[in-house]
RNA sequence: AGUCCUGUAGCUCAGUUGGUUAGAGCGCUACACUGAUAAUGUAGAGGUCCGCAGUUCAAAUCUGCGCAGGACUACCA
């Protein structure tokens, strides 16, 4: 047991950082705080893996800050609380490092790199940076278990993401089908869309855009009296003409106001009737055309200036629905449903921005387009190949099908964009649309796109009423550099859509933090939630764990490790493979050594061959399961359930849909993860989704989503612009802990925080430099009475002492409560406002006096217990988010006191309000005696007088009998502070005090609403007398604008505002005079403070120590000497002197004191 | 384009169920204090509460429409 409380030189947060974290490492302080937590509730948590292949940055340091503090805060409440650290380690960005580091693209895979090769590197390459993330981790104090973290291309991660998927293939929850999808022709491969979105990927590009006419099909019912079947034209613009020969519908906006114009084609001048949306109509009629009014007089004729249009006819969108059109480009039929094809179908995509409010609409090439086609039983253009399989019109390479040969304009075998033609192919090209073409161009300059000649061919045939170039952004493919196709894709799917309805019920059961991200963007995605597209054509993520006969009539979907074994020895024992590759696993076995054994990357099992019950050979579905599957598993996974662990989780899942606590230990739900805000449709989502599909459960019960670091002029940090910050530059210079707490308090979690390093010394000064000057003058003081927290808890203590623990109780309440509902920036802030404003500037400047003044009192002692108590309490609710100062505080305390067995700080309970020690009326007391102080302090400035300058009274009014009583409790403190004799309470006398009216407008509102500003006017205007009236009748009745009205006397706030004759300080309801008159006495009293001032720094100045006595002389004129004799006891007790004399000193002597009253030499000696 | 967040002093942020003088810290200026001293106190300057409209006796606060910044999702005729 120690002696002495620790003092300290300064404080130097970084080294306490570094020395706090040696001791956990010694003691094992985490491991321990776990393990006394045994066999106490438990707290999940679950980390949302971050990818190791990334070097971590500073918004690391905040969104772990937010995971430590509720893991640090629930382990004191009393729970258990284990935190498995996990690494993602599938997708994209580890590929493409990989083929940026080999030099390889994914063509090359295969070839110039084996497939086992390439995985291989990327194993390596994903974990490259862990060393860096675990010094993070350890440096800012984030306790997660780092030795056995999850990883998710470990075989037992993979298997139990197997297991998932299984049952939702069980379930009948996964199929596959076709979905448009980003494709990148000349790479051969479909794009994710965080692919699309890397910079660079959207450029403008000027494209042949064509307003087409569709022709009404004779006998259809349209909702115009004027309509002529054989001019009757629907409008619909594209900017991507190569899809028109597979347009199967066209969409309108059902709300939209749709027109009927006549009018005449620009290209073949026939006579027509266009159907377009009303706003489109200006736009679409641009130059060429004149409007006119009256349809019958129109006339035009080739070589017009201008065409004349009019509009004949009016509806709305829903009124066009199931019209029919003829076939633009009929080269080809739907091969399913061609009947159900070319009508008008709605949609609520539909705008009218560009365009004209009919969109053309080609399923196989559009998301929109092959979603609304869908709903309205439209088929898409899918025809079929020699193999009777069904195929869009373009084929994989990015060509027209030969179907849609054309013996004019070719079209059949083409490349839909001419980007995608190689060097001297247009040469040639060109060559071959001369000849073709002939007839329609003589002399054919350049070539001609697909586009373009499909629009000539448009124009040609009456079916085109406006042809242009259009610039437009559009996705190019990143590394072909080549623009990219809306395609058709065989992918497997995960049927979201069938519970979504559970989802978004389920949801409602999680506590979000933001709500409004929970029930917005999170509630509004799970109600549009499509289908989840699992397939990825990739090579290193967790296979797709589907097995199907080359004729897709068999089909086997692997849960388990074990199954594969067996199911592989099938197809060994039918003669499919020559050996089962997973011979030597052994099934039930879960060592680390039987799961060595294996790997589940597809480079392995592509090579099994499995057998269907028919006998026929199944193979592996290609690709891999979307890496946000994995992530999303992790609760499961983590566990390697349901192969290990199994009660784990099923005990949760049972209490969860009874209702009731876990039957034993449980991991599940997890009961808090905290992510950033971009996880909402990322991990928070798949998460939830797979636990409701899988389950039926919720996975999570509270969240935190964070928002973003943004550098300190609020931009976003990157490494290109240079502005981001170093973490760990950061936290060695300044200390984890004035991070963390400035991250925290700066703003809430989930707003952006403007990273500001000047902030962070702000902290450091401010909070944890108050704290630390607190800790070390209880420090100093109780080093030297020996104060040891031996003695019993003083029972009545004085004012200011159950003042302050008042205060700390309540802290105590208000800070448990603002972590218990996951706030932790206003936890921080209550815990700073504590320190620095209640516990420091109040209750340590009011009472030092009473820590070095006099023997070892009850007083004594109860001041030290006071403070010790306070400290002790700032540093276990501090803790969870400045773990290490608060350690340090809490153990320097703890080393002489020992009123803990814990080692730590972060292996103790939280403490308990004690509410019989929170007084409100106390709290009340207390704000007085500082509003009163300072206003007295702000006249004495106003007047120049020094507070060291006694002054004889204070005077307060007081108008009611509780504000007397609470100001006569707490007058002492005033007194003191402000150095002043007495202070007065007046009573009301009228004439005295100087009384304001105000309405009290929050009671009278609600009764005379509407007469309110007439009573504020009338109230304004009253004086003294009225007042008074006010104050004897207890209220005011009368008649305003022939209305009754009641008022009484809560209705008005009467204050005081002066008192004449006096210098007089107003504050809200508080008015303050003060008396200025400085007798000789008060003068002579003044000047010995102003001289114990002066040798009380001299003594400190000689290196004295504190408790050292002095004998003094002074060289002084007769008002200082006479000033001196009349305090001569106060003075002597208050700087420690045996004796004072006089003598006239040299200028060598002692210091020279410039009082007002004539300069006074001071020489003091040890005496 | 959609969804969501943010907008209050030079900066970072508070601001209760709408209630009449809109607050704090930092910074700036001036002064004071000096047994917490690389600390502290007091005072001062500094506001179109993003804009407009509405509801209301009363709007920083509620509603609508905008503007600016940010995030996510989507990218379309």
């Amino acid at each position: 047991m120690a002696e002495k409380y620790p003092e300290y030189k300064g404080l130097n947060l970084p080294n306490v950082a570094k020395d706090v974290l040696d001791k956990w490492e010694a003691e094992q302080t985490f491991q321990k705080s776990i393990e006394v937590r045994e066999g106490s509730p438990s707290f999940v948590f679950t980390e949302g893996p971050p990818s190791a292949n990334g070097l971590p940055g500073i918004h690391h340091v905040m969104a772990r800050t937010i995971k430590d503090i509720f893991c640090r805060y629930k382990t004191l409440a009393g729970y258990q609380v284990k935190r498995k650290a996990g690494w993602d380690t599938h997708g994209l960005p580890v590929e493409l490092k990989v083929e940026k580091e080999l030099g390889i693209t994914k063509e090359d895979i295969g070839t110039k790199i084996s497939v086992d090769e390439y995985n291989k590197a990327c194993r390596e390459a994903v974990m490259r940076y862990t060393d860096e993330w675990e010094k993070l981790t350890m440096e800012m104090g984030y306790w997660v278990d780092m030795d056995d973290p999850y990883i998710t291309y470990d075989p037992k991660y993979m298997e139990s993401v197997w297991w998932l998927l299984g049952q939702i293939y069980e379930k009948d929850l996964m199929y596959k089908g076709y979905t448009i999808q980003p494709y990148s022709p000349k790479a051969g491969t479909g794009l994710s869309s965080h692919e699309i979105n890397q910079p660079g990927c959207y450029r403008d590009v000027k494209d042949n855009t064509c307003v087409a006419q569709f022709k009404v099909k004779p006998g259809e019912k349209v909702p115009f009296d004027q309509a002529k079947v054989d001019q009757l034209h629907l409008l619909a613009w594209t900017t991507t003409p190569w899809t028109l020969p597979s347009n199967t519908a066209l969409t309108v906006g059902p709300k939209i106001e749709y027109v009927l114009v006549q009018t005449w084609n620009q290209y073949t001048h026939e006579p027509i009737q266009v159907i377009l949306a009303k706003n489109l109509v200006t736009k679409q009629f641009g130059k060429k055309f004149v409007k006119v009014e009256d349809a019958s007089s129109m006339n035009y004729q080739q070589g017009d200036k201008k065409i004349p249009y009019a509009i004949i006819g009016e509806c709305l969108g829903a009124d066009l629905v199931g019209i029919r059109y003829e076939q633009l480009l009929p080269y080809c039929q739907p091969h399913e449903n061609a009947d159900q094809a070319f009508r008008v179908i709605p949609g609520d995509f539909v705008t009218t921005e560009d365009g004209t409010g009919i969109v053309h609409t080609a399923p196989t090439f559009g998301a929109d387009d092959a979603f609304v086609a869908k709903q309205a039983g439209v088929p898409p253009m899918l025809i079929l190949d020699e193999n009777e399989n069904p195929v869009p019109l373009v084929d994989l390479q990015g060509r027209f099908r030969k179907e849609l040969a054309d013996p004019v304009f070719g079209l059949g075998g083409e490349y839909v964009k001419a980007e995608y033609l190689e060097e001297g192919e247009e040469e040639k090209e060109l060559a071959r649309q001369r000849e073709m073409l002939k007839d329609i161009i003589a002399d054919l300059k350049s070539y001609l796109s697909v586009d373009e000649r499909i629009t000539l061919k448009l124009k040609i045939e009456n079916k085109a009423f406006n042809i242009e170039k259009y610039v437009h952004s559009y996705p190019h493919c990143w590394r072909t550099d080549k623009p990219i196709l809306y395609y058709p894709l065989d992918s497997w799917f995960i049927k979201v859509t069938e519970k979504r309805e559970r989802m978004v019920a389920l949801n409602k059961k999680i506590n979000w933090k933001p709500k409004s991200t929970g029930e917005g963007r999170f509630g509004n995605w799970l109600e549009t939630a499509n289908d989840w597209n699992l397939s990825r054509s990739r090579y290193w993520g967790i296979p797709i764990p589907v097995w199907t006969s080359e004729d897709k009539t068999e089909q086997i979907c692997i849960s388990s490790v074990e199954q594969l074994k067996s199911e592989a020895q099938k197809a060994v024992d039918a003669g499919m493979m020559d050996k089962n590759p997973l011979a030597e696993f052994v099934p039930g076995d879960f060592s680390k050594e039987n799961y060595a054994k294996i790997d589940l990357h597809k480079n392995y099992v592509d090579e099994i061959i499995l057998v269907s019950p028919s006998g026929k050979p199944m193979k592996r579905e290609a690709d891999l399961i979307d890496v946000w599957f994995d992530s999303g598993s992790a609760p499961f996974a983590q566990q390697h359930y349901p192969f290990e662990n199994k009660e784990l989780i099923d005990n949760g899942v049972e209490a969860f849909k009874n209702g009731t606590a876990p039957k034993g230990p449980s991991a599940f739900p997890t009961d808090y993860i905290a992510e950033g805000v971009d996880q909402t449709r990322g991990w928070f989502y798949t998460q939830h989704a797979i636990a409701t599909l899988v389950f039926d459960t919720v996975s999570y019960k509270n969240v935190i989503s964070n928002g973003l670091v943004l550098d300190k002029n609020g931009q976003k940090m990157s490494k290109r612009l240079g502005n981001a910050v170093d973490p760990f530059e950061t936290l060695s210079t300044y200390g984890a802990d004035p991070t963390r707490w400035y991250m925290i308090t700066n703003a809430q979690p989930w707003d952006n925080l403007k990273f500001d390093l000047e902030g962070i010394t702000e902290v450091q000064r401010k909070f944890f430099g108050t704290l630390y000057n607190t800790y070390s003058f209880f420090a100093l003081y109780a080093n030297i009475d020996g104060f040891t927290y031996s003695e019993a808890d003083v029972p009545n203590r004085p004012e200011i002492d159950r003042w302050i623990l008042s205060k700390m109780n309540s802290l105590i309440k208000d800070v448990t409560a603002a972590y218990e509902d996951y706030e932790p920036t206003k936890a921080g802030r209550l815990i700073q406002e504590f320190v620095t404003d209640e516990l420091s500037n109040w209750y340590v400047r009011l009472c030092r006096r009473r820590f070095w003044k006099g023997d070892y009192t009850e007083d004594k002692i109860s001041a030290y217990q006071t403070l010790y108590q306070c400290l002790e309490t700032v540093a276990v609710l501090g803790s969870p988010i400045a773990p290490f100062y608060m350690d340090q505080l809490f153990c320097d305390l703890n080393s002489v006191c020992n009123r803990h067995t814990a080692s730590s700080v972060h292996l103790v309970d939280l403490p308990k309000a004690n509410e019989a020690e929170i007084d409100i009326d106390l709290e009340e007391k207390m704000d007085i005696a500082q509003k009163v102080s300072s206003m007295v302090l702000s006249l004495r400035k106003r007047e120049q007088i020094k507070v060291r300058q006694p002054l004889q009274k204070i005077m307060v009014p007081v108008l009611d009998k509780d504000f007397a009583r609470r100001l006569e409790d707490v007058k002492d403190i005033i007194l003191s502070e402000v150095n002043i004799k007495e202070i007065e309470l007046l009573e009301d006398t009228e004439g005295v005090i100087n009384k304001k009216i105000k309405p009290n407008f929050k009671t009278i509102g609600p009764k005379y609403g509407k007469q309110m500003k007439q009573i504020a006017a009338m109230i304004g205007q009253w004086g003294a007398k009225e007042i008074s009236e006010v104050e004897t009748n207890g209220g005011w009745k009368g008649e305003l604008n022939g209305e009754e009205i009641a008022l009484d006397i809560s209705d008005f706030e009467i204050t005081t505002d002066d008192i004449p004759g006096w210098l007089v300080a107003s504050e809200g309801r508080i008015t303050v005079a003060l008396d200025i008159t400085i007798t000789d006495e008060l003068k002579s009293e003044g000047i010995a403070r102003e001289l114990i001032n002066r040798i009380q720094n001299y003594r400190k100045d000689s290196g004295l120590e504190v408790m050292d006595r002095i004998k003094l002389t002074f060289d002084a004129n007769d008002v200082v000497k006479s000033a001196i004799e009349s305090n001569k006891e106060y003075i002597k007790n208050e700087v420690l002197a045996l004796d004072i004399q006089y003598a006239t000193l040299s200028e060598n002597d002692g210091v020279l004191a410039d009082l007002e009253e004539g300069d006074t030499r001071i020489d003091l000696v040890k005496g």
